[in-house]
DNA sequence: TACCAACCTACCGAACTGATAGGTATGGTT
DNA sequence: AACCATACCTATCAGTTCGGTAGGTTGGTA
């Protein structure tokens, strides 16, 4: 299940993306226009900066803007950022202990296709997917 | 993602399934054969035998079995059972708060098919499909 | 009657979730 | 130089879930 911190940044870079007019976006805006609680989304973000999703400006006039297009990212990107992995059962997570009962598994194949279905769907869909059409992308970045 | 209780529940099915042999199953002997808790196991049961997935017998030589053949059990209605539901955001579990910003929701569409995809995947699998083919499907249900 | 296995309920520590609180660092504006 | 808005950092917390243990009760067979 993807939880609030998935889906909250989500939300985040898709606002950002809308209301880009060049400048630094207050993350205190954002948190207004989406109802979302301000000090909590700052604790969510730093993964967003420090893999050079979005752009942090301290001070006045600052705030968050995204380093690339939107068409740019995509959502898997974003949910392996924030939600750790998109694995669908613990064994199949990148540093996982090996399971001892991998070759006698009657599921693990099920689990692996699910897996790669999952990261190619959410592979397929960029922020530019998610934009109101008519909004935002009529802003240059 | 997928607790064990769903992913125990699986195995202990396939197991009835492959030991298949016309009698009840104790579950101590799958617990044995597949590694598992006794006791964890005997907590997750309950929503199986309610639900007419396996049927239980009390007392000596009793156990458990199999309601229907392997084939006629997917794999998705069990995970349903034991997780409660495969919805990948809150929003979309069944009896969800309707949410006030559905109408302006970017990512509804998304996470819905991403929803009936899971379904549709984990629908189209069985136990038997699960099985190890050269056993248990020589026994008689 | 003895036994065995399903079944039920309470409890427990650890981890995770969704926050809140209170600061510090950093830059532009005045 | 002072001010102030903003990013950024760390600790804390109540509630829930997870994975499991413990101990008993019910019901059926031998």
């Amino acid at each position: 299940m993807i939880s609030t911190r998935g889906r909250y940044a989500l939300r985040v870079l898709i606002d950002l993306a809308e209301h880009n007019d060049g400048k630094y976006i207050p993350m205190k805006d954002v948190a207004e226009r989406q109802d979302l609680p301000l000090k909590y989304l700052e604790r969510i973000l730093p993964v967003l900066t420090k893999n050079k999703l979005i752009v942090g400006l301290h001070g006045k006039g600052g705030g968050y803007r995204l380093s690339r297009t939107p068409d740019a990212y995509t959502v898997g990107e974003i949910l392996r950022l924030t939600e750790g992995n998109l694995a669908p059962v613990s064994c199949l997570e990148q540093d996982a202990a090996p399971c001892a009962r991998a070759a006698e598994c009657r599921t693990l194949e099920m689990w692996t296709k699910f897996y790669e279905m999952t990261n190619t769907y959410f592979d397929g869909i960029t922020i530019a997917d998610l934009m109101q059409s008519e909004v935002g992308n009529d802003y240059i970045i």
